[in-house]
DNA sequence: CGAACGATTAGCT
DNA sequence: GCTAATCGTTCGA
């Protein structure tokens, strides 16, 4: 059986959280699957919404770690990030892309569409699958509806730049599993893999 | 108060 | 690959 995640699970750096988030497997009331894409996001980086200090949007990102941090995108889409490093500091982890694994027919509903692939391959997809929605703004990872189990194996990471950001853009702070087809698109091909 | 701009996606060429 | 859709947030006047 998987270990649940806690607050203090968060508390490391950004990259260093959103690394580790790759192979753990994320549900909202028992919907969802294997994360395997995730962006890192910090106070320090001119691309983060936290660039600039807590505004009434980001105010999530401030809280402390192992909250969710939910935001609207391009006026249409929910997103989820999971708050890590301390309180008070802004850094978060986008949740870019999951494996479907549980509740599929449900997410398939959700979705309007059977093909796998393209369930959850993307922040805005993933928000429309788990039924994301703002009410879980600054909820707490370890209580309902949602669970996160940690990685129990150990896989190759793909690193590269992040996705639809103009600030900071060379910055590579993506992660992905290395070789799943659940990603919302391809790392470049001279993207760094490590090896965990 | 006005205006520009997205941590995106679906659909079409 | 390119673009419309769509609207809350943020920033400048």
């Amino acid at each position: 059986m998987p270990r649940l995640l806690r607050p203090a699970d968060f508390a490391g750096d950004a990259p260093a959280v959103a690394q580790a988030l790759i192979g753990a497997v994320l549900l909202v009331d028992g919907v969802g699957g294997r994360i395997v894409e995730t962006e890192a996001y910090d106070r320090e980086d001119p691309a983060s919404h936290s660039h600039s200090g807590p505004t009434p949007r980001n105010r999530a990102m401030f809280g402390p770690p192992g909250r969710a941090y939910v935001y609207r995108s391009y006026g249409i889409h929910w997103c989820l990030n999971f708050v890590c490093r301390e309180e008070g500091h802004g850094a978060g982890v986008l949740i870019r892309a999951i494996e479907p694994v549980a509740g599929i027919p449900v997410m398939c509903e959700r979705r309007g569409l059977h093909d796998l692939r393209l369930l959850c391959a993307g922040p805005g997809r993933v928000g429309q699958a788990l039924a994301i929605v703002h009410d879980y703004n600054g909820h707490r990872l370890d209580l309902k509806p949602f669970e996160v189990l940690a990685s129990d194996r150990h896989h190759d990471v793909v690193v590269g730049p992040r996705i639809g950001i103009s600030k900071a853009a060379d910055v590579p702070w993506r992660f992905g599993l290395a070789g799943s087809p659940f990603l919302s698109r391809r790392f470049p091909a001279s993207a760094a893999i490590i090896r965990a």
